[in-house]
Formats: C-alpha cells, structure tokens, sequence
DNA sequence: CGCTGGTTTCACAAACTTGTGAAGTTAAGG
DNA sequence: CCTTAACTTCACAAGTTTGTGAAACCAGCG
C-alpha cells in the first residue's frame, strides 16, 4: 500500500494488478491491448491517461494504444476527452459506463436470440428439436428481462454503499 | 438413414441454423468447432448424436470432432455417455445442463474477483483508485449473489411454462 | 501559412491458432 | 489373444491475429 509523502504510487504494485486482471479479461475473450488499457485506466487515481502515459506505462507503441482506445470506445468502456487547447487526448473509465457496457452483452444475447426464433421457425414447434430451441429462446429472453432489472437494482445498492461516484 | 414419411428433418434447415447459431457462438468467443458441434447437438431431436454422425454432418474429421466434445465436457455443456456394449460414444445436451453451464461463467468471475481483491489489497482503499477497484469488486459479488436467485427464479418459470423437459 | 507535437493508418513479420492426416491407443467380439 | 472399430494424440501446414515501425495525417501555435 502507498504511503502518505506525496502519495507516491507503487508503480510495481499496479503493474502487477493491471496484468492480472488484463490476463482475466482475456481470458474472458477481450483482446489483450484493449484489456491492458482497460486495467490501466482502472487502477489510475484520475480515472483518466493520455495515451502517451498508457504507452509509457505498458511498454507499448503509439499505434497499439491506439487500436485498443478505439476498440474499448466502440465497447463504450472508455469515453475519449479532448484537453481544451492541446492536441493530447485523455481516456477516461466511468465507472457506472462501464458495468453498462458490460451488461450490454445484450446485442450478443440480440444475435442468439434471433436465429434461435430462426431455428424454432424453420424446425417447428412440433419436433423435439424445435421444442428445444424454444426453450433455449424462452431462458434468453427471461435473463434479459432480468439483467435490465438487476442493474436497477445495482444502482441502488450502489448508491446505499458508495455515495454517489 | 431413410425417414420416415412422417417426420423428414430437412437436412438443409438444420445445418442452416447450426451455422448460424454457432456464428453467434463464434461472435461471443467461443471456438469454431465447439460452437458447431454444440449447434448441432442442441438442433438434434435426441439432444444426442455420435462422434460420427457429427464428423458427417459438420464435414469435419474425427479429430476436429474428439477436440470439440472435449472442450464441451469441460465446460459441462455437453455429457458424454457410453452405449452399453459398444465402442461408440454419445454426446447429449442437457438443457439444464447448459443453462447451467452458461451461468458458470462463475469461474471466470470469480477470477475477476481475485484479481480485483489484491488490486484493492496491494493500492490500499484509501486512494482513489483502490476505491475504483473496490466498487468494481462489489457489482461483481453483487451480480454473483443475484444470478443465483435469477436461476432460482429461471427453474420456476420454466415449469410453469415447459412442465419439466 | 508552415512547423511541430500528437494521433491514426498501413504493410508486414512474428507468433499463435486451427483443423487435418496419420499413427497410436483402447477395448469389444470373435 | 488377435482383430478391428472407434476414439485420441501428435506434428505440421495453412490461415489468422497481433503489435510494430514508418509514413501519413491533423490541428494548434507561432
């Protein structure tokens, strides 16, 4: 843990955080830059880096910080901010953003969902098969409804235990 | 093997959905010949097929086929079973099973949530950033806590409207 | 206007992944 | 026990992905 003086960061500390929790996220499917950015920006105290520091942290070139920014803004995991008369860019983490982003799996659940309905319709009701993709059909739409109000949910446990971030 | 007047599987619409759904699959990370063999299970009217039946269907080779189911009884997605008095194997989806499986994307949470606990550890709950890692830890064990009673709530809901399958 | 710090695009080499044929292993059935 | 059907492992060729250096691009500032 950082001390007081200055709070000097344990720059080993978080390095050794950022790539375990990127290995996660791979782990999970993320690309690895884009995961190794994402950690980053999570454990910086600001929220925020330009994408000089993320090269220089990551050991990482210009052209790799900016094939992962680009992916993770597409994923809305990361918001991209200009500083007013400067040429620098800053990525910046929301939180609250990102558990949405994270969440909204919900284009993936989209795809499964239509060509499962695809695959009931072709195959019909009727057959055991069919029957069964109806099922798979009904459990994705059922974890939609819930997640939408599990996040609900979220937000206000959130905000019982953290105060407004 | 011929069909039966009756019920002839259109051989066509069947690979035409197992195509499709296993892109889906792809999409959301999962490898290729999982996906399709796991399509191609789940489209079965059985829920069960032989390693060659799917080497025929999927046009893929025995290895293909061995590598695939492995990976799936890994993940518990699929069962394989013995046919008493015989060399060959088959291989079922249980839709519970997969439901399951699907939720045990908890092993890959709480591999987030070991990272995020020696993230919060080693940058102290002082600093912001500890704070940060601190609040992304607790939606995880948060939504953990509340997947479970999904599924509770997911097995009911089912049996009002499948009976049990 | 043109220089300059900063970001993005592009082509490519290196590393990794994927699916195959073929050899190896296992066990049922003679 | 030997044969043989069925599954698994292995080494590799083909294909894909990844991250880089270098060039192109952009926009503030003098």
């Amino acid at each position: 843990m950082a001390e007081a003086n200055g709070a000097p960061r344990d720059v080993e500390a978080v390095s050794k955080f950022v790539e375990s929790f990127a290995a996660q996220l791979v782990e999970a499917g993320m690309q690895r830059m884009p995961a190794r950015v994402f950690a980053a920006l999570l454990s910086s105290d600001s929220g925020t880096l330009t994408s000089a520091e993320l090269g220089e942290q990551l050991r990482i070139s210009p052209a790799a910080v900016s094939g992962a920014v680009r992916y993770l803004a597409q994923q809305h995991m990361v918001a991209r901010e200009r500083e007013p008369g400067s040429r620098r860019e800053r990525y910046r983490v929301h939180s609250d953003q990102w558990y949405e982003a994270l969440t909204n799996r919900e284009a993936v659940i989209k795809g499964w969902e239509r060509a499962l309905r695809e695959g009931v319709d072709s195959l019909g009701g009727g057959s055991p098969a069919g029957r069964r993709l109806a099922e798979t059909l009904a459990f994705f739409e059922f974890v939609d409804g819930e997640v939408a109000l599990m996040m609900d949910r979220w937000r206000i446990h959130r905000e019982r235990h953290f105060g407004d971030g």
